[in-house]
DNA sequence: GGCAACGTGTTGCTTGGCAGAACATCTACG
DNA sequence: CGTAGATGTTCTGCCAAGCAACACGTTGCC
């Protein structure tokens, strides 16, 4: 193993490296979004429709309650979302972006997508597409394992009473 | 693309969650080692025995120096590596791994891949294999990109006069 | 109506990691 | 020898994140 002349890292160490180089190029990308990467994601999560209430939208992203409000706050104060509450149960606060939202969100993603490709560029087209996917399918078989996230599968149902 | 029933996440938000589910996952196995997963992925790259001096531990493990002194530091406490001075240039000083700290790093490596493996289940074994060469590529092309950190081409000359 | 449970927001505490400055040690170059 | 630069250590401050606890409004159940 340890006279291999090549290669030998670890998977943690490589995850760590591609994550941190995404996360710089991202954040260098979308520039004025008020919490970087965290920021975007949320965006992201938001535009995409599913998760409607807090509670969903921060397990789906993984982080804390108490740290969405603040999250939501800025992007509310950036006028790109909107909280708006659930008529049939009014605890809940669904997170739509406003069409200011929508338009930065589009163009963002552009952004990114092109920096993600660039981020790939040691692979091919079709490994790209190859590895996006096996990455997808990794990340959903997870809420399997820890199912307190379930990033995957959100719960339909709720999303019917509150749209 | 945004009207496909399925999938749909960010690129970033898979390496988030595919991060933390292998950071959950690799703190847990590990236990008791000084700093988790940082300290894990130190350890490993110690016993690999590349990067001779803390200088190059630090960028290969992407932290600061500052606090790879700290990290050493426990490690060192913890009876796993030692420093040893370069008598070729006495203000480097090269972390070893002690003989045990070789053999809890093979014990907990062997763990960590069982764990890796149940992280990439959702992939055939080929897959896994083709998705962490890939993986492997993409860190490493990073590099480039990147040239402070230089992951992955360590100097060899610098070696040379540490061994 | 009363009570428990839930969603959200707020506060405070703690941890961890990063960044910068200052310092000691050592090497390299005149 | 003296100076400049490199390496590592220590100290300090800072910021982000997570966690726990509480308050408030709401819902559901009895």
């Amino acid at each position: 193993m340890s006279d291999e002349p090549v290669a030998n890292h670890t998977f943690g160490w490589t995850l760590g490296v591609l994550l941190r180089a995404y996360q710089s190029t991202v954040v260098t990308v979308i520039g004025d979004l008020p919490h970087g990467q965290r920021g975007y994601q949320t965006l992201a999560a938001v535009v995409s429709g599913r998760h409607p209430t807090q509670l969903a939208l921060a397990s789906y992203l993984g982080i804390d309650r108490t740290v969405l409000t603040y999250l939501v706050d800025d992007l509310v104060e950036a006028g790109l979302v909107e909280r708006r509450l659930n008529p049939n149960d009014r605890r809940q606060r669904r997170i739509v972006a406003t069409d200011k939202g929508e338009r930065v969100y589009k163009e963002l993603e552009r952004r990114v997508s092109e920096a993600e490709d660039h981020l790939l560029g040691a692979l091919s087209p079709d490994e790209r597409t190859a590895f996006k996917d096996m990455l997808q399918r990794t990340a959903c078989a997870v809420s399997d394992i820890e199912p307190a996230k379930d990033p995957c599968q959100v719960a339909e149902e709720m999303l019917s009473d509150g749209g």
